[in-house]
DNA sequence: TTGCATTACATGACACAGCATGTATCTTTG
DNA sequence: CAAAGATACATGCTGTGTCATGTAATGCAA
């Protein structure tokens, strides 16, 4: 494993950085995180017709490797909101991407899994993901 | 100028990092900008009743320290749309907080300023905005 | 000067997120 | 067991953002 890089920047120490700095800090990261953003929603939504969120959590369910994933489970692995994922859900659902069915054991629970197309989906639209986030958070950029 | 703190993390070279690597370096991204933006605005919402958005033109308006700031002028200066800003300035208009008067030179341009019930708001929530941030962007935190 | 492209800003239509709340289902307590 | 509270999810309402477009003013070419 070679040696390292130290990425994004060295700072003062804290209690020396002004709110300038501070300032300065937030706005940069702003930008990033919003450019980041607004590519990776481009690039799925031309693509696979997917906004970010939906793939987020289309990738999610994905990684939870099981067929009683339920939305609790989703939404304890996401900022989003539980009635944001909710709609987020529906709208996957619609899709064909993904299913919701009633959980046995506890009938206030759903459970969430991928669809064949949903999984085919998935895989391509996480190449591309991919793909974007290495050459916008690569060192390099 | 003490000496240096290293931020966020030390990470792999750039060719050894792997898509994980690259996908959890974009979850801890997001999950802070979006856990900071929402402490701003809430911290901002409930004291001087003004969005996140709403404060960041704000700002804007002050930091440009001129009165004869355009509407394009702040436009290049935020990751926000035209149209967003012109609604925004559109609420902080209505709020009281800054005017907006036609350019003589050019009439297709706003002169957009703080009123100095704005300026003031802008004082108190620019305390608290840096408080907030200092503590979320802190290295400690 | 006239005609066309460009620029600055506003706005209508729509998508999506959040909050508050509703409904149904557990769970706990007395 | 009954009643009260907690939990899982859905949904109405509202605020704010984007895109596409509209309107007015300006610049530029012939």
């Amino acid at each position: 494993m070679k040696c390292c890089v130290i990425r994004y920047a060295v700072f003062m120490s804290t209690t020396q950085r002004t709110d300038a700095d501070v300032i300065d800090d937030w706005r940069e990261r702003q930008r990033t995180y919003l450019a980041t953003a607004a590519n990776l929603d481009r690039a799925l939504e031309q693509n696979f017709d997917l906004g970010l969120s939906e793939f987020e959590i289309l990738d999610l369910v994905w990684e939870s490797n099981t067929p009683e994933c339920t939305m609790r489970d989703i939404v304890d692995l996401t900022p989003m909101t539980q009635s944001a994922l909710s709609r987020v859900v529906d709208r996957l659902a619609r899709a064909g991407l993904l299913t919701r069915e009633e959980c046995t054991t506890d009938r206030r629970s759903m459970f969430v899994a991928l669809t064949s197309e949903g999984a085919s989906v998935h895989t391509k639209a996480r190449k591309v993901y991919r793909e974007v986030l290495a050459s916008e958070l690569s060192p390099t950029a």
